[in-house]
DNA sequence: TCAACATACGACATATAGTGTCGCATATAA
DNA sequence: TTATATGCGACACTATATGTCGTATGTTGA
């Protein structure tokens, strides 16, 4: 029994390729893991795991160096090594908020591994937490507050296709009310999640914020599903995301500072950015839906951006622009 | 020997809580592996396992249901149930691009689990995968070409402190040059990574994104590190992300339509956003650093908003509208 | 409510696997 | 070349794992 969670331990002291450990530095780490075992033993153990986990062993010069192969199936067993461990804490850092870690608790899990690990002395000694920043590019908004269990009651009905019996609070009014629903669909738009249902019997395709449900309740009978439902459909019809056009062919003129990102970081895949050295302009040319999202990025380039083509959206941002100076 | 890998992949048999496995579901799957062990074998295991890997016995009634207690140190051990593989393969979905799985081995093996089990047979059968979905709330750039080897070079020599021989093609001049750099810190922003550091014994600190670098070696002289250089405090001085004024009190109108949803996903943490029902508008206030981000989120809400204050912000923000009219 | 069945678990004998020690061969470093 | 470190086969011994059986306790359905 010891023998099995040593086997465990092991592996996880065993760094990936290319990284290597020797019987000596697993010994010690063992040890202090409060297995003191001589070291024949742990030689048998790592040979007898070799084959079953995909473990290296590096035997061109002594002593030998073990890892874990790179593909190894069993690769979440192995040691988070130091800059796995700051990618991953960088990583949490930079998508807090975003994600929801009690949905994805094994990545939760990691991260707390891994803040460990970067709070450690050695690497604080090194100041390895100060040298890797994240800057958001665009504003980012604070997530609403959900209830985890009664988001993931929410989801677990919709993947099982489950009646709910919801409390559900509406942005007109202030009251809430309780009604059964037949969830069709999730669609995490930003930091708001929303449920894609229909209530009860009723055909009318709603579109409910999960924070804004105060009570869930998943019920036995099977949810009723309108016929031909697809959600790619419903979100390409443009009913949460206004969709104004399907496709346009947008032309755009910028200044050079604020246009020379699109260079390097395209706008779309099907971009043809150019530079006019005549103007001293940088010219977009894309074909992409005419969003929402579209036009507060237009807008938000200010007076850094000409509109050339298609004409309508032209005029529609040139207007924008004269109401906002009123 | 054996039984020490029936007990690993008994481990990752075992659901998280509030899901359960009863003795029987464990010795069917074992069996599947090829582990043909009596019943009481199994409990025995599970007894053993229980302390050590915070298992939790169900016995409350016959047959007991076990389960990993949702804090377990070794929550990493346990099955991958179907919501959570589909979770993480959504997951995938969204931030493919943005994160670099290569240097997350351990996720990017989640996601391949994830994705067998989210293509099994069961889970198409029910439509899992057309069930939930990721919009953007805004415009996203696709990230640079990075060669990852190189890339990884760089963070390398940043953290452990060495030299750089890069040879680097400024934005200006079409010609790469060659240089030794002495790495200060990493800042990511947005796609674009940006190492900030010193060239050579020169002081001048520059920010040079990671994607321009054509080719790297790391050195075995330790780097130059500017005297009194913080990471942090060279972010906040604004040399990155332009920075125009450290605090203001921003106070901003909307219209309730563009506004509202401020109460449920807020702008910063210290907002006051209020409803006057007089004018018809939602009343923000906060604290903010006035930087170029803010300016273009407020740009991006056209007509929508109206700054109040600072005043200087809402002439330039007037201004701005002018000079695009034009 | 009671019988029929399922499940849990202690006890025991036996089989299996794990362990330290020693010795020798070979590799590394001074 | 020598001193030291490392790897590994062999051996005796110990610890542990296993199946079987019996009994107690739960569960289910007529």
């Amino acid at each position: 029994m010891n023998t099995a969670i040593r086997y465990i331990e092991l592996l996880r002291l065993i760094p990936r390729y290319p990284q290597k450990k020797s019987l000596f530095d697993l010994r010690t780490a063992l040890a202090e893991l409060g297995f003191q075992v001589s070291d024949r033993t742990i030689q048998r153990d790592l040979k007898k795991l070799e084959s079953i986990f995909g473990l290296i062993c590096d035997d061109r010069s002594i002593p030998y160096g073990w890892s874990f192969a790179k593909d190894a199936n069993y690769i979440d067993l192995s040691a988070l090594d130091e800059s796995e461990a700051m990618f991953l804490s960088l990583f949490k850092e930079q998508f807090d908020g975003i994600i929801n870690l009690k949905e994805l608790p094994r990545i939760n899990n990691l991260f707390k591994r891994s803040e460990a690990i970067v709070k450690s002395k050695s690497l604080k000694k090194e100041n390895w937490n100060k040298k890797i920043r994240f800057i958001d590019a665009s504003h980012r908004y604070l997530p609403p507050a959900i209830d985890e269990e009664l988001s993931a009651k929410i989801i677990k009905a919709t993947l099982t296709n489950f009646q709910i019996l919801g409390t559900y609070q509406s942005r007109e009014s202030k009251k809430s009310s309780q009604h059964i629903y037949n969830p069709l669909g999730i669609v995490s738009h930003g930091a708001v999640k929303r449920l894609i249902c229909t209530r009860n019997k009723e055909e009318l395709i709603r579109q409910l914020p999960i924070h804004r449900f105060s009570a869930v309740e998943i019920l036995s009978s099977k949810a009723f599903v309108t016929q031909g439902f697809d959600l790619d459909d419903y979100i390409a019809s443009g009913f949460l995301e206004y969709i104004h056009k399907k496709s346009i062919n947008l032309v755009a003129e910028f200044h050079p500072k604020a246009g020379y990102h699109l260079f390097e970081t395209p706008f779309t895949k099907n971009q043809r950015a150019t530079f006019d050295s005549n103007k001293n302009k940088i010219i977009l040319k894309a074909e992409v839906p005419d969003t929402e999202v579209l036009r507060r990025w237009i807008l938000s380039f200010g007076s850094q951006i000409n509109i050339r083509s298609p004409k309508y959206l032209r005029n529609i941002v040139a207007n924008e622009h004269q109401e906002a100076l009123k």
